[in-house]
RNA sequence: GCGAGAGUGGCGAAAUGGCAGACGCACCAGACUUAGGAUCUGGCGGGUAAUCCCCGUGCGGGUUCAAAUCCCGCCUCUCGCACCA
């Protein structure tokens, strides 16, 4: 190995010494070149880089480090998304503070990105962690409550009694507590929201603008925010001066309602089971619904049951009387968590109705079908309008419009949009997070925190029981505090923010970093606004991408963010796998970069991660498939240090006048080559087939003897020095190495990407297909300006192209000028 | 169940409707060697003695002079959502 002519540690130690010097990667706020912002999604710092940071980051740096190139100011910033609860938990495990944990964690992790020779502006590095940044989301909070986008609101949650806290949903297994494997009850809890709804039309109409989205992810928001047109209608509740409105999106089976199902957790339950006979049962009823929907969570489908509530309502428009049922299949917070029950057209309905002896009217008959006799499952497809008064007749796709038409007309419905999409619900009862700044007083009630008082620090010294519950609740110092309205004494909000807060816009604080006026300077963020590439994993697709979205539009109407759509082009990129499988340590597959680079260095770790597989693609690991791009940058690295070596070598970029056939081929595939990396890199950053290109034009290079004479040392001397600049966005030590080696002064890194020379490209025959009725026959190479008959004689002198077409006539000859000819046979 | 995406050698993968399998891994042969797990040269979809020829891009149809690519139907896998009225 010491006789290795690629000395990778050596290279890569040296070039990310240059680097550091020269500040190369610091970026100047100028407006002389136009800007390219370069963002990869920052990483929660948890002790150590994986792969999936490796591939992420080798393709944003070799996007920032192609732009740069082709004359961009490029912004490429990197953090740290430095709050949650691992943090906390290694607090109580090991007893370290989570504080300390994760500013270890953040130096060791930013001592590995340094050794991958990322091109960040580490002046701008950001943790969310620091009082720096989280002020600004106290502050944001602020903005938000002022304008009515913060509400507190109680709403049943996960409560694990033994660990005093609320429970997220993926931490409830099998109705324990994760933790404790005590049972988890739903209590009904005051929480902080985060208005979205308000922004959810929005957010949903203006996906499809986002053209350098991966469909896939936009589709993936699309159904998350669940648009749903339809109608609310009015059912009036018989013996109350009320009515409970329903949600349908089938307003045309209107006449069809033999009952209406009302959610158990409805709010208005109380209110209406006051009058009804039936209240003991119902409220049986409902406790035990609520309780089998936290143990019986995870069970994929839950029979429905329901029960008649004793309420009765009356039919908008026929005037019957409809039993108002509950029933635990109805979904509260959807809609009006009111729907009413349609068994005849609806398969839902109908197996609650089929449960419950409950009548099935049919309103909308199927032409092809015979109504007659009793359905045996609903009717969903469309038809037209039976039973249905005025409206029988009528196609029902028309009925729906005409239906709640005349119900508007009456008052008694409108036509709705309704979206999946809820609240974001952003308290957390933990300690490693950002307080929420309010304050509690007895006098003057919820006392937004005055900005002058922001921060509200996080206090450094708590004490961790295990025992769940905020560790701020427990912390005297904090939690006591005067009003900052009446001075009396009064009570800090003990909760923390959700951490998708912090990265909701870390890149707006990208812009302007160091600001302590206000989160960011609008003008600056102008500049770099919005971000020309962002890169991440597929798996933030939708909560990170779709908060990011909202914060920046609900900033924009704040005056604040110059744009209303943070991110311009977006690329996911697929996860490492090893052995068929995504790496984690419970399936011990893990691959450690550290390892790796120690032994094939930071060039061939990114190289390989680039070349093996397209960027949006699954990336299967190989450890055999890693030494092939090692084994690469070893034969350049040799075959330039042969050249250097030679005493003939002189380091001149200008090629030679006049060639040999030979060796214009090779200038041909020199400059092929950078017209096929650029096109890759400009298009979809296909990276693996740009790659693939620079390994064929080595193995082009290597059949040049250099002994032979000046001509081939000077073609050569070309083709290495554009592949160090072609390659310097995948692999920059060896590139920037091999630059100066080659006798160029600088970096290659400042170097503008190489150009083409358009008579290089010119070829003197070029392959022309020959086929018999599409089938290929013979390839031909001939002059690119070949004209259709000299092709077709040359063609029909061909060999083989006469022993196929021998015995048949030629029907039709199809040419493609410059590249192809068919002739079309037929027996004759 | 709904929605989206994907099926090409032993493997990772390439192919503006025009040479299927570029490039890499693995494998095979040769060269240099005391040695090769270094390096260089060549081979490498299947059938075949063959450089001829035939077959071949999940399956079945279709459009076209020409289909991995476009259209219709099906199968399989992956991902997302899932009692959303």
């Amino acid at each position: 190995m010491s006789q290795h002519p690629y000395p990778f540690k050596e290279i890569e130690a040296n070039v990310q010494s240059i680097w550091e010097k020269s500040n190369t990667f610091r970026t100047a706020e100028q407006n002389t070149r136009p800007k390219f912002y370069c963002l990869e999604m920052f990483p929660y710092p948890s002790g150590r880089i994986h792969m999936g940071h490796v591939r992420n980051y080798s393709i944003g740096d070799a996007l920032a480090r192609y732009k740069r190139m082709r004359g961009f100011n490029v912004l490429h910033p990197m953090g740290w998304d430095a709050f949650g609860l691992p943090a906390e938990n290694a607090a109580i495990q090991r007893n370290i503070p989570p504080g300390t944990w994760t500013t270890d964690n953040i130096a060791h992790m930013k001592k590995q990105l340094k050794k991958l020779g990322l091109s960040y502006d580490w002046d701008r590095e950001i943790a969310t962690c620091l009082p720096d940044y989280y002020r600004w989301n106290q502050w944001l909070f602020l903005q938000f409550l002022k304008r009515g986008l913060a509400y507190k609101k109680g709403g049943l949650l996960n409560w694990c009694d033994q660990c005093a806290t609320v429970l997220a949903n993926e931490q409830v297994e099998d109705g324990l507590c994760w933790r404790c494997k005590s049972p988890v009850e739903l209590r009904s809890l005051e929480q902080w929201y985060l208005k979205i709804t308000d922004y959810a039309k929005e957010l949903h109409d203006t996906l499809k603008d986002l053209s350098g989205w991966p469909e896939k992810v936009r589709t993936m928001q699309e159904n998350w925010i669940g648009p749903s047109t339809g109608a609310h209608i009015d059912f009036s509740i018989a013996g109350m001066d009320k009515h409970l409105t329903v949600f349908t999106t089938r307003p045309d089976t209107l006449f069809g309602v033999t009952f209406v199902t009302i959610a158990p957790e409805h709010e208005e339950m109380e209110n209406l089971l006051s009058r009804s006979d039936n209240r003991d049962l119902a409220h049986a009823f409902i406790r035990e619904t609520l309780h089998k929907r936290t143990t019986e969570r995870n069970t994929e489908i839950i029979e429905k049951e329901g029960i008649d509530s004793g309420i009765r309502l009356i039919h908008p428009l026929t005037g019957e009387t409809i039993p108002l049922w509950i029933g635990n299949f109805v979904v509260s917070g959807y809609g009006t968590g009111v729907v009413m029950g349609v068994p005849a057209h609806d398969t839902r309905d109908f197996e609650f109705a089929s449960k419950y002896g409950l009548p099935i009217k049919t309103v909308i008959s199927d032409p092809e079908k015979n109504p007659a006799g009793s359905p045996l499952e609903a009717m969903t497809g469309p038809g037209v309008l039976v039973q249905s008064g005025k409206f029988d007749g009528l196609r029902n796709d028309l009925a729906k419009v005409e239906i709640t038409r005349h119900l508007e007309e009456k008052g008694l419905g409108r036509s709705v949009t309704t979206y999946r999409l809820r609240d974001w619900g952003i308290s957390r009862q933990r300690y490693w997070g950002t307080p929420i700044p309010v304050i509690y007083c007895d006098t003057c009630g919820l006392v937004p925190v005055p900005d002058q008082d922001l921060p509200v620090i996080l206090p450094d010294h708590v004490s961790f029981t295990g025992k769940g519950g905020s560790p701020l609740a427990e912390h005297p110092s904090f939690l006591h505090v005067k009003c900052p309205k009446c001075g009396e004494d009064a009570k800090r909000e003990t909760d923390t923010m959700d951490t998708f807060i912090d990265s909701s816009w870390y890149f707006l604080r990208f812009t302007d970093p160091k600001n302590t006026q206000l989160p960011f300077d609008r003008q600056t963020a102008a500049h770099w606004l919005p971000v020309d590439q962002y890169v991440g994993g597929v798996e933030h697709a939708i909560l990170h991408l779709l908060y990011a979205r909202f914060f920046t539009k609900v900033l924009n109407d704040l005056g604040l963010s110059p744009v209303r759509e943070p991110f311009d082009a977006l690329l996911t990129q697929g996860m490492v796998l090893k052995d068929g499988s995504k790496m984690s340590k419970s399936k011990g597959n893990v691959v450690d970069p550290d390892l790796l680079i120690d032994r094939y260095g930071a060039d061939t770790v990114r190289l390989f991660t680039l070349f093996s597989a397209p960027p949006d693609k699954d990336l299967a690991w190989d450890d055999k498939a890693v030494e092939g791009a090692f084994r690469f940058l070893g034969r350049l690295s040799q075959k330039s240090q042969e050249l250097v070596s030679h005493p003939g070598f002189l380091p001149t970029r200008t090629p030679p006048a006049s060639l040999s056939q030979e060796l214009r081929l090779v200038r041909t595939k020199i400059h092929e080559t950078i017209q096929d990396v650029t096109r890759d890199l400009d298009g979809d950053a296909q990276m693996n087939t740009a790659i693939a290109r620079l390994m064929e034009l080595l193995n082009t290079l290597y059949s040049i003897d250099l002994q032979k004479g000046a001509d081939e040392r000077m073609v050569l001397q070309e083709g290495l020095q554009v592949t160090s600049m072609l390659l310097s966005p995948f692999a920059p030590h060896l590139s920037q190495h091999l630059w100066n080696l080659l006798g160029e002064e600088g970096l290659v890194a400042d170097a503008p990407w190489p150009e083409l020379d358009q008579s290089a490209l010119v070829r003197d025959v070029v392959p022309f297909i020959i086929q018999v009725n599409g089938k290929l026959r013979a390839t031909l190479m001939l002059p690119p300006s070949t004209t259709e008959s000299e092709l077709r004689e040359t063609a029909l002198n061909d060999e083989k192209v006469i022993r196929a077409i021998e015995g048949f006539q030629i029907k039709k000859v199809v040419h493609v000028p410059g590249k192809l000819m068919n002739f079309v046979i037929g027996p004759g």
